[in-house]
DNA sequence: TCGTCTAACATAGTCTATCTATGTAATGGA
DNA sequence: TCCATTACATAGATAGACTATGTTAGACGA
């Protein structure tokens, strides 16, 4: 039983959580970025790789972030991405309608 | 510009909130459940009719809920849903899986 | 230098779940 | 008799995350 602790992405949720993670460092290349989430969650989420990848180009299309090639650490093949200011911008829009959202299940859930 | 404040639904979290509604009313027709959800909510959320319906059938299919037709106060026909004690069982693991998740979420979004 | 391992990226196809659009039946009122 | 409304129902579109699989290139041991 050492399967570590893990939920799946909630749908609509992933590009906010990329750009959130993009906007707290420099730059990150995806692992990274799949492994930033999982820490960051207290190991309770975890993206996968065919989720994580299809959402990054998904959002280079849209301009919401950029990507170059680059060398990691150990000097291999890297995609690096960072934040534009489209992807600032939407980064704010979701976490508000989120937080809209969530505040009114809340609201549903409350006791009584 | 009457429209009402209205977010889609997230999903998988329909279930919970028919659940949750259920929970707290004897006994209701689906659009009771409907609108006792927007008012819920804080009008913030609304189900469409093309969500719910397939939704109680699920819940029908699986044994979370009962239906009976009857009729409404002003003599109209409605089928009326009330919760099993799997549907309550059911409705104890969503809200915590769901508030586990929220929960980490809410970490990765926190500033910093 | 050979062979294997792994990191990192990529994508096709599937699945789940909500939405839009549309339709039915039944009731009450003009 | 005709129409509007309530309530239920369902087919099809759509979105988004998942599974499964593949490719490439560097690391590293023997």
């Amino acid at each position: 039983m050492d399967l570590p602790t893990r939920d799946p992405i909630p749908p609509g949720t992933l590009d906010m959580l990329i750009l959130k993670t993009l906007s707290r460092s420099e730059e990150s290349h995806g692992f990274e970025i799949a492994e930033s989430i999982h820490r960051a969650s207290g190991s309770v989420l975890r993206v996968e790789e065919g989720s994580l990848y299809p959402a990054l180009q998904r959002m280079l299309v849209k301009g919401w972030i950029i990507g170059e090639w680059g060398r990691t650490a150990d000097n291999r093949r890297a995609r690096y991405y960072r934040l534009t200011p489209a992807g600032r911008k939407q980064l704010e829009t979701e976490v508000e309608a989120y937080r809209r959202v969530s505040e009114a299940i809340g609201l549903i859930l409350q006791p009584g």
